[in-house]
DNA sequence: CGCGGGTTTGATGATGCTCAAGCCCGGTGG
DNA sequence: CCACCGGGCTTGAGCATCATCAAACCCGCG
């Protein structure tokens, strides 16, 4: 499970990882599987991991007053899964993650993924892509959440993301895209005629 | 000028610089002032430099195929101002920046400035915590933008960011928040009521 | 004074939401 | 093997929110 990991920071930086480099990852990430539906994290814990996904999905989630839940991420293998609010401030999170699919990661704390980051140039190099992937990922959803209507924004999305089409369920994505489960059915009938 | 940034470095790592890296620093920034309505980046460019802001303000938007201008980011002083996605790729914007008050600001190019984290760790550590504040930051208003009404984005916006209100127009501030200023106006005059 | 940028107000209409019902389909148990 | 159940998807009617368009207002500045 952790060879996953390892090719994965390998692809992503210059300098491949040298033996004691990938023992001291293999040692310090924490194996763990989750069923559909189990949690992740929940509403008022801290974040105190960030999961590398091996396997499977995950939703971050939160829930309104009226118990609407508004997906905010989604995430399938070889993405990371955490609250980033609450993994860096170390403050409870207001949002949920739990497993779509049953799902195999890899857990870090905090703390040692801090040390990890000084040990390892290379992983501190694909940490800093990941979050440039992140930053970009996070300008264009707010860029099209501002900009455009709600029919652009699915088809946007499911040019782009064609595998989340088939992981999730609609209603799901409606709610990442902001919009309800039937309006997002309405619009497809919609574009399946054009 | 470049005090500034050194100034704001120290602030947010455990380790001041040496003066060795403070001279790297001033020797590699490139001080740059423009005039409110020019611009920094125009849309078919591409973002060669990273823009620290001394003092002043830009505005980051798209412009839609009715002419309609949407605000995406907004900065002020000791903000990082570009489009990530064109300085990380390479790649043409799709933005544009320009200033909107008289602005004074550091230049860094991509190769400069990865060449500058390898140098002075301290500048990593720096990097690395900016761009978690990017990422929480667009995290929190994504959230807000598929779960809250827009009145209660502008609350939320107002409390939390009450400096942009002084320093930009409502009909900035509007599209910044995806409506339009119309609306905004009106969501307004009901908030003084209550 | 008049101009320009910004804001407000009003009337109208589109977009997307709510609520409610029905449908489809795969899985479970009798 | 079939009946039923539940989750997901669709459809419809009515409604709230927000956009559009047009006009007026406000105010600092040349």
């Amino acid at each position: 499970m952790h060879e996953s990991l390892i090719k994965y920071i390998d692809r992503y930086t210059s300098t491949p990882l040298i033996e004691s480099q990938a023992e001291l990852i293999r040692n310090t990430f924490i194996a763990k599987q989750i069923k559909k539906r189990q949690f992740f994290l929940q509403e008022g814990q801290v974040c105190e991991y960030a999961a590398f996904i091996v396997k499977g999905s995950m939703r971050q989630y939160s829930v309104d007053d009226k118990g609407a839940e508004h997906f905010l991420h989604l995430f399938i293998e070889h993405l990371w899964a955490m609250d980033r609010e609450s993994f860096v401030m170390l403050t409870p999170s207001v949002y949920n993650i739990d497993a779509w699919e049953d799902t195999e990661m890899l857990l870090v704390t905090r703390a040692d993924y801090l040390n990890l980051l000084s040990a390892i140039p290379a992983l501190a190099e694909m940490s800093r892509r990941m979050d440039e992937r992140t930053i970009i990922a996070a300008q264009e959803r707010l860029n099209s959440s501002i900009s455009f209507p709600a029919e652009k924004r699915y088809a946007d999305f499911s040019s782009k993301q064609p595998e989340f089409l088939q992981r999730f369920p609609q209603h799901i994505i409606a709610s990442y895209l902001g919009i309800t489960k039937e309006s997002l059915s309405r619009i497809r009938k919609f574009a399946m005629k054009t």
